[in-house]
DNA sequence: GCTTGACCCTGAAGTCGCTAGAGGGTTTAT
DNA sequence: ATAAACCCTCTAGCGACTTCAGGGTCAAGC
């Protein structure tokens, strides 16, 4: 099988695999006398499982931590449980943060019904009122920052 | 002002602020005798308006087209308006993934409460079981891939 | 036989929004 | 006089790709 092929049999992008093999996540395959790459059957079902844990939205690092286990039958799995309860918690995170920027954005479109100039516009004044540090609609009254200084990835 | 006092007074780290500068989000400021930056009191207002359009989780291309509108009092505003729908659409497609997201994850957490080998690992079973393409209890029926080939900003 | 187009290859650079490091100079306080 | 705290530029790194430049290979149609 070629690269094309199992492309089009995993639903990932040829370049995509290319990189999963750069980085380690694929094994590199055997190659034809032309050098292409020449993939075997079980070459799909690795694909396959990376591309589900990607849907999941897991990094190539937990990935790859997981295709470890599935080739150690007797190891412990506590770090599979262990490694999907952080990645829960990340999820779970990024969602709280996510639900209050919509409700603030949503506030926030809001202002903009009046006027057509932008020195009308209630958006504008609501943004440039942040910078004079007043309440506005997206931010009624807040004081924490979480700008840099981040450490996680979100 | 030198850039130290601009980063306490906006909570912009010192080297964001420099990286805001020579993407272009940040007019040049003059420069004392030693080449030291020398801000204004206006460079406060342009920072935080950033600072607040940032945590509202909007792109610095964005941003920098806000900017320009609230130089050009006599603009329409519409674009103003478009740019947020924009952007509370991009929020709400990240939001309903990741909600989904979640349930998956969760669903997928339950799987392993038997044995501890990696053989018996309801998780590991479940995710290789989709590499194969059969029902798991994280997708218990999709089609969709959504992998690569993405165009969006996520 | 020759061209066209689809496929394959490598290696490097670009994306986004920072962050960190190297390797310096300047100012301020003790 | 010296140490700490600040400032400067330039460069590279992060994650997970994507895109580009500049090629090689192969089957089909003229």
């Amino acid at each position: 099988m070629r690269i094309g092929e199992l492309a089009k049999a995993t639903g990932i992008d040829v370049e995509t695999l290319r990189y999963y093999e750069r980085v380690g996540l694929v094994q590199r395959p055997a190659r034809q006398a032309n050098g292409y790459r020449a993939y075997g059957q079980d070459a799909i079902e690795r694909a396959n499982f990376i591309r589900h844990c990607r849907t999941l939205d897991m990094g190539l690092g937990d990935i790859k931590r997981l295709l470890d286990f599935t080739s150690k039958p007797d190891a412990d799995c506590f770090d599979v449980n262990h490694l999907l309860d952080e990645h829960l918690v990340r999820v779970r995170a990024k969602l709280k943060s996510l639900r209050t920027l919509e409700k603030q954005l949503a506030r926030l479109r809001t202002q903009c019904d009046a006027g057509h100039r932008a020195a009308d516009c209630g958006i504008l004044q609501d943004l440039v009122a942040a910078a004079h540090g007043e309440a506005c609609a997206c931010h009624p009254s807040d004081g924490n920052s979480s700008l840099s200084k981040r450490k996680a990835r979100e």
